[in-house]
RNA sequence: GCCCCCAUCGUCUAGCGGCCUAGGACACCGCCCUUUCAAGGCGGCGGCACGGGUUCGAAUCCCGUUGGGGGCACCA
């Protein structure tokens, strides 16, 4: 590491090859949520859209919060979504290893470089102190960041301090005047230094904090574009003072984009309290990732002309950074659930079995893998609910009573057991009999062999005859799949069995 | 407390000085279709936060106010 390793050639930087190179490097501290997924997509859009490489990078340097399991999570996220990376980890790469707890050593000798060039000093106050003075600060409406006051201490000062066996964080000095930069999403912005304290690069420990990580890390990696949460954006002119330090020429810095917040349902920050917010939910809930892509891009971008229904490969062709709006956006699982419900619809039959399957599977509604026989049922039954469901989970439930066994089978208590009554019985005795009558078993016999003895012959209207205690004795449920396709893939055996169950507690129960 | 950012229907947005009596989507309401529930079709409700400028002309530019968000960590 030394002034030779400066990038002046390096790739996305003004005079050098124009290939760009975008990071996201999330920090595993729990599931990736919705926030990080966005600002994931935007990354892997703005890559693909410039033709350039999209780099993972995983910043784990805070042992005490980052879980080893959590970084798998984000990494099985990540491929579900369909954002698949160039380089990182479980890819590989020519600027690893891309975690940064494999990285330590690297730091720690820009440190001592730092310490040695005088951009950085050991710092000698105490969590207790610091928090002391910050607070007095505060009080007396002063900036509440470090006040400097290890700066520059005298060497009989540190001998002191020393003594006392206190061991020194590393600070940056963060030097006077003004940091400006081009915000690829805000445009200029300034910040005051006066503003801008100096900051911790190394714990106590000697263990590094993300500001040093981060800024080293995007220079060795060649990084040209960061694009990352507005939360980061007050840090800006501490990582760009560290490229300074390392001397990188400013016209060799990485280029900013920061986007706005997400915010939850009642404006809020993202937080557990005001919505769901990890990714893998509404995965498990059955929303699809097309769905959850589409929805995602259009929470601060949108390609124009009206349009808001596309594919990822669409969103990687059209992308583009300067189109990101300023300002938060609200997410809302509403309007997810609708573009959910158009991607399902949108589906092949196949695929959309296909997908199905697993969540039948969940529901323990068949086995997993589901039967030859299952296969059969579901690619039969699949067609019945996928204009009617907004999830796949959803999906799975309409179709319970069909992968039910019969002495597992109930009628819903609350949704249609008060259709079960006397005056319902021979509405049921008749469909039995006619059912019974049928010499095949297809909806094409059976909707034409109910039209005429109920609606006919009973006298019924339509909707009296096919919505109430027929559809309840047969499926459970008020509300659910076209009823004649419901009968005929249950079965002459199923369905008669229980209409005759049903006749049993109607009859029991006196309108 | 100090500093920064943001501001079009309830929500996501189109709009980048005249095409805007502001367009679309979700949600909501009504009608149609209909064996339930959906889907689909048609229609409706609803917004440029406020106040000053600049301009022949402002949702679009400038300033202020208000509102919302964020930062000020040995978190990221």
């Amino acid at each position: 590491m030394t002034e030779a390793d400066g990038k002046p050639d390096a790739p996305g930087w003004p005079g050098g090859p124009a290939a760009v190179r975008v990071r996201f490097a999330p920090s595993p501290s729990g599931d990736l949520h919705v926030g990080n997924a966005r600002t994931a997509l935007y990354d892997w859009a703005f890559a693909r859209s410039t033709g350039g490489t999209f780099v993972l990078r995983i910043e784990d340097t805070d042992q005490t919060r980052v879980r080893p399991e959590y970084i798998e999570s984000a990494l099985g996220t990540l491929r579900w979504l369909g954002l698949d990376w160039d380089e990182g980890p479980g890819t590989g790469g020519p600027f690893g290893p891309y975690l940064q707890s494999e990285r330590m050593g690297i730091y720690a000798e820009w440190v001592q470089r730092f310490l040695k060039d005088g951009y950085a000093y050991y710092c000698y106050c105490t969590e207790d102190e610091l928090a002391e003075r910050r607070e007095a600060a505060r009080k007396a409406g002063q900036p509440s960041g470090y006040d400097g006051h290890c700066r520059d201490l005298t060497p009989v000062q540190v001998e002191a301090y020393q003594e006392e066996g206190r061991q020194p964080a590393v600070r940056f000095r963060m030097p006077d005047g003004s940091t400006t930069f081009i915000d690829l999403v805000r445009g200029e912005v300034t910040f005051d230094h006066a503003h801008v304290p100096d900051f911790t690069l190394t714990r106590a420990d000697g263990s590094p904090l993300y500001t040093l990580a981060v800024a080293v890390d995007d220079v060795l990696m060649e990084i040209t574009h960061v694009v990352r949460g507005e939360d980061l954006l007050s840090s800006t002119p501490r990582q760009i003072a560290v490229y300074a330090a390392m001397g990188i020429p400013e016209q060799h810095f990485p280029l900013f984009a920061h986007l706005p917040y997400v915010l939850g349902k009642d404006g809020q920050r993202l937080s557990k309290r005001n919505g769901v917010v990890s990714v893998n939910w509404y995965r498990d809930q059955g929303f699809l990732p097309e769905a959850i892509c589409n929805y995602l891009a259009l929470l601060g971008w949108s390609p124009g002309e009206n349009r808001e229904s596309f594919t990822l490969a669409e969103m990687a062709a059209e992308f583009d950074l300067t189109r990101v709006n300023k300002n938060a956006a609200q997410f809302d699982v509403r309007k997810l659930e609708a573009i959910n419900g158009d991607k399902i619809r949108a589906l092949g039959a196949a695929d959309f079995a296909a997908r199905l399957a697993p969540f039948l599977a969940a529901a323990g509604l068949v086995t997993d893998p589901p039967s030859a026989a299952e296969t059969a049922l579901i690619a039969a039954a699949a067609p019945l609910v996928q204009e009617r469901c907004t999830t796949l989970a959803q999906a799975a439930a309409m179709l319970g009573f069909l992968f039910t066994a019969e002495d597992e089978f109930r009628i819903d208590p609350d949704d249609g057991a008060a259709t079960l009554t006397a005056a319902a019985e021979p509405v049921l005795a008749t469909a039995h009999t006619v059912l019974s009558g049928l010499a095949s078993w297809t909806t094409a016999e059976i909707d034409p062999a109910l039209r005429a003895a109920l609606v006919d012959g009973l006298n019924l209207k339509p909707r009296a005859a096919f919505s109430g205690a027929l559809r309840v004795a047969v499926t459970g449920r008020r509300a659910g799949p076209p009823l004649f396709e419901s009968i005929e893939l249950l079965g002459r055996e199923r369905t008669l069995g229980r209409l005759a169950q049903a006749r049993a507690v109607a009859a029991a129960h006196p309108a």
